[in-house]
DNA sequence: ATGAAAGCGCTAACAG
DNA sequence: CTGTTAGCGCTTTCAT
């Protein structure tokens, strides 16, 4: 088994406080015992025991991350920077997948289970803002992307109807006017796509042109394969789009997929716009054009947040709502046809 | 603060032996007592201090997965499923990037900076096997991908050899015979690339054709942005090839993307291969053919190896070099010309 | 069926 | 500068 404090100090033949300075680099310690310890520590290959320490500590230095899934892109790419930030902080992070479980994600807020994490940072899918306010919380949480409307949780997110209306705007200037929106997710409370379409509709509207009902698409989730399957019924439904704007980069390129297939040519029959700002998008052909949120940036307000309340005495300060800035990427799926 | 199990125990005027119970549903207790310790529990909010728990049982239930970088998509796939399967043994998993950093990889491996998982999963990029074998493991050690000479750690991985013979043979079969190869990382001690080198030379010899350097290039990372730059390369160069063998999916996906660039038909002027069997692959226009490794076994072997090392008693178990299936999934990009 | 108490490994307050 | 010891919150052995 592993070596104990306790271990090393008998084999040093100094007490386990000494040992305990060496270690830790805190306290002074005579040089000549240092190396004596320090040739103990080697030799047993003392290697501290961190739940002891936290324990001790009362705080584990892990923080929890709990995300839809990790394996699309943008989740991926969100939870590595997560990651990084947090190292360099000092913390470790423990991954959750929810799958958008309503069950999971209220689990985790409530921390039944048990008390684990310093902090949590959770993206909820299913939870409406409602339920989210409800739920016990036993740490520190910060909210991405979704809206809280009674402000019991710091929440980082970009403004969906802002990028959602400029996104649409682009559109509308390179001359398109049958615009699909991609992406509707009724089935879930989460506020997310009803913010994008609201941005959707801002813009038609402004130009003058009615949404259409038949153009606004429902999808089961956000992959690329919803994306294929709606353009496919786009296309058969005899709506004629000429651009669609699509909820998600996924659901794009699964949509640019299926027009590559049909024989349209984008932009020139179709453009094509998403949403997320993944490295898929710039090497897709055409690149696709999609609103970016700055991703780094939310993984860094998110820690910040979590260190303030973790670290900062009262909890006096009220919850943040935090905007992050996004940019829309112009690139070739959406040029003027 | 939180409410420990003595705070409980004093509410429901019983001893903290018998809260205990109740929360762990382990010993039996009478219902009436049962009953008032419960509404005790909820009452405080109760939430058991996993820090405490895991110094007294001596485990953490924590396992570390230490991956080059978590944005790319076969890690981001492979930790998703990861994670998946250790949510089902009641894992909770903690994430390490290395972004190859030959240090990251040994401070993980030898357990500097202390014992707080009781398994780890690594990935490793910048060591070499003899290093590898070299590190200290203060806990069982799962190596993915990489070769281990004197097998002292579990190894789980695809044949890499014979899939890059496979995708090499299959282009052959289409015609091609000027067939590069994108993907030498010689800066790296890692022998993946060297493997599927050899595999490429030798189906291209097997033909009666002579592997040619100039065709093959080495890349600095695996991402896109090094596809597409050794693409332009091939290119200037004027070696003229009529197919790519990425060792990546990212690596070919940015090849694929250059070439459209340079108006070159895929697959008819070029057939593209690339390695992982990336979701976007299947999307990519055209879609991309791709060696695909059984993603979601090489999670759960590496578990399975994890946890009968874990739980099983003695160390006598030799270490197991567990070879996981893969597929050559043909799409349109390397159909025939 | 329940209570009392030891002890997991560590840090830090207290003593010397 | 270094030794002794209490105690973090929990589980579990030993008693009752």
């Amino acid at each position: 088994m592993s070596s104990r404090l306790k271990d090393v100090a008998a084999l040093a033949g100094v007490s386990i406080r000494t040992v305990s300075n060496v270690v830790s680099g805190s306290a002074s310690v005579a040089e000549e015992t240092r190396a004596r310890v320090q040739r103990a520590l080697d030799e047993l290959g003392y290697r501290p025991n961190l739940a002891a320490r936290n324990l001790r500590a009362g705080r584990t230095g892990l923080i929890g991350l709990a995300i839809p899934e990790l394996h699309s892109p943008y989740f991926g790419e969100l939870a590595g920077l997560i990651v990084e930030a947090a190292r360099q902080r000092s913390w470790t992070v423990v991954i959750d997948q929810t799958f958008g479980d309503p069950d999971a994600e209220r689990r985790l807020l409530d921390g039944t289970g048990g008390r684990l994490v310093d902090g949590l940072i959770i993206s909820p899918w299913s939870l409406s803002p409602e339920e989210l306010t409800a739920q016990a919380r036993s740490v520190p949480v910060v909210l991405l992307g979704e809206r809280h409307p009674h402000g019991l949780a710091d929440r980082v997110a970009v403004d969906n109807v802002l990028a959602a209306d400029e996104a649409t705007t682009h559109l509308i200037g390179t001359g398109r006017r049958r615009i699909a929106a991609v992406g509707l997710q009724p089935h879930l409370r989460n506020g997310t796509a009803h913010q994008r379409l609201e941005g959707y509709r801002t813009a038609l509207r402004r130009a003058g042109i009615e949404p259409d009902p038949r153009l606004e698409r429902t999808v089961t989730t956000l992959h690329r394969s919803d994306g294929a399957e709606a353009m496919t019924a786009l296309l058969e439904d005899g709506v004629r789009p000429d651009a669609v704007f699509a909820f998600s980069d996924e659901l794009a390129l699964g949509a640019l997929h299926t027009a590559h297939r049909h024989g349209l040519r984008v932009p020139r029959d179709l453009a094509v716009v998403g949403f997320d700002g993944i490295e898929d998008a710039l090497y897709a052909n055409p690149a696709l054009t999609t609103v970016a949120p700055d991703k780094r940036q939310i993984a860094e307000r998110a820690l910040q947040c979590l260190a303030d309340r973790i670290y900062s005495p009262a909890a006096g300060v009220p919850p943040l709502d935090i905007v992050v800035p996004h940019r829309l990427e112009i690139r070739a799926s959406s040029h003027a046809s």
